[in-house]
RNA sequence: GUGGAUGUAGCUCAGUUGGUUAGAGCGCUGGAUUGUGGUUCCAGAGGUCGCCGGUUCAAGCCCGGUCUUCCACCCCA
């Protein structure tokens, strides 16, 4: 039988997994000492939960999970001889999996508004699954590590959510830009351009600079029905200095309020220190439609390593409108736990002793051996030591073999001679010394 | 969803214009070394050549389909 696994899904070996455990403790940490408490929510969610908040793209890349039982039996009996997947679906399938952690958190707030109190600061560090056609730093299922407020309109927590991923990824050793920008400052640019309805394809458009270029974006706006002439006026106004743009959107009453409110951000920011660049890009765009405020976006400072976004986020006026509970504004980000692996491995900046599982095992020359072997390793285990014991008395090449492989720094030989001393041979793997050593000694010659 | 690559031993890969029995390195098992790993030497095990079909006297190699993985686009973390 040929195994393997779903597309875009991975296992973590020994030495993967404790560096992503590692990865997803510091985050945790410091969500932790910013205030933040956590929470869960299940994998599978209603699909009436999910669908309709991400897109049509978003629909299309949310997995559905078919009904239990004889699901075909109750579907819609035209739409099946039609074949129309669409009609079908809900007839068939009534849950998904998650696509993200903000809207199950969303519909988490609506659901426990009794329970919990405003304003709400959680993080919460869980797979999501998109059906993704997977390719370098994307997968179908990936972690999310968010941390969002609720219920304050605070521009204080923008600059806190700055200060943190700042944090974090001084922590890991990553050295990133952090991007700035305000959604009602991106409809004061298409306001004071005189195309205030083409808010969403000016963004997205100019987002691409770097990708395509002045020209190419151009295209991009002119084909997406927005005149040439305003097209051109929006390029030259992401070029202008900053004072200059707060000038040209004097006329926006959007645009005001966007300029007012990075800086606003930036006093915050001015009075603490940062490792990390904080900027202010009026081309930075971000995908999702319920940003309504500051949004954020991390790009890697570095080219030693080629890498999308590393996180994202963003305020919601409405984080919970579409739950119908209104007056709930949110501001939260998101760390890439997935892509921040790959970085930091490309860029080796893992701890050294993090491959280390194991401090000392006992090798046993005999059943009698192993037999004392056992309240041995149990009392070095009581000691605080990792301690671990070959489970049986195998050639001794063998053992050594095992020994070397599972890169314990010590080992404890136990043969007929040691048992009757009630000594061990303890061994230094990485020298080679070894020295016959009393049982209790032990811990204290390891460290 | 669109485009381009890819698939041969457990892993990484070679395999000539189609031609007998498909190879290498690493790993694995055993031995040299009956209480010593990481170095060396010897031997051995291990393959439906992704899958289905077609062309041919003959297919790992050519053709069609399909699936996988990777890369890019769209979009995103």
């Amino acid at each position: 039988m040929k195994v393997s696994l779903p597309k875009g899904t991975r296992d973590f070996l020994p030495a993967q997994s404790r560096k992503r455990k590692y990865l997803f403790s510091r985050i945790e940490q410091v969500f932790q000492r910013f205030g933040y408490v956590p929470i869960e929510t299940p994998v599978l969610e209603n699909l009436s939960t999910l669908m309709g908040k991400y897109g049509d793209e978003g629909d299309n890349l949310l997995f559905k999970v078919l009904n239990n039982g004889d699901f075909l039996a109750k579907a819609d009996e035209q739409a099946l001889i039609e074949r129309n997947s669409n009609r079908v679906l809900p007839d068939i399938a009534k849950r998904g999996l998650r696509y993200d952690l903000t809207v199950p958190f969303a519909r988490f707030v609506v659901m426990h508004q009794n329970e919990i109190y405003f304003p709400f600061k959680r993080y919460q560090i869980q797979p999501v699954w998109r059906a993704d056609r997977p390719q370098r730093g994307r997968y179908q299922e990936f972690y999310q590590c968010d941390v969002d407020v609720v219920g304050s309109e605070s521009l204080m927590y923008e600059a806190e959510l700055i200060q943190i991923y700042d944090t974090v990824f001084h922590d890991l050793g990553i050295p990133v830009e952090i991007r700035v920008n305000n959604r009602k400052l991106l409809a004061g640019l298409a306001e004071a351009a005189g195309v205030p309805g083409k808010m969403m394809e000016m963004t997205v458009a100019i987002d691409k600079l770097d990708k395509i270029g002045r020209n190419g974006v151009l295209e991009e706006m002119v084909r997406k029905g927005i005149p040439e002439g305003n097209a051109l006026q929006i390029l030259n106004d992401i070029d202008l200095a900053w004072n200059e743009l707060e000038d040209r959107l004097l006329t926006s009453q959007s645009g005001t309020l966007g300029v007012s409110e990075l800086k606003q951000v930036w006093n915050y920011l001015d009075a603490i220190t940062l490792h990390n660049p904080v900027v202010r890009d009026v081309r930075l765009a971000r995908g999702l439609n319920y940003y309504t405020g500051c949004i954020f976006e991390i790009t890697l400072a570095t080219d030693k390593v080629q890498m999308g976004s590393l996180g994202g986020g963003g305020r919601y006026a409405e984080l919970t409108g579409v739950f119908g509970m209104n007056d709930m504004p949110g501001v939260g980000i998101s760390f890439g736990a997935e892509r921040i692996y790959d970085v930091m491995d490309e860029l080796e900046l893992w701890p050294k002793d993090l491959d280390r599982q194991l401090d000392i095992l006992i090798l046993a020359m005999d059943e009698a051996c192993l037999q004392a072997a056992f309240p041995l390793v149990s009392s070095l285990r009581a000691a605080g030591l990792r301690a671990d014991l070959y489970p049986q008395p195998d050639k001794f090449k063998k053992q050594m073999k095992y020994a070397d492989a599972v890169g314990t720094p010590w080992v404890a030989i136990m043969g007929p001679e040691e048992l009757e001393d009630n000594q061990v041979t303890l061994k230094n793997m990485a020298t080679g010394e070894q020295q016959r050593v009393s049982i209790r000694e032990i811990p204290d010659k390891i460290h």
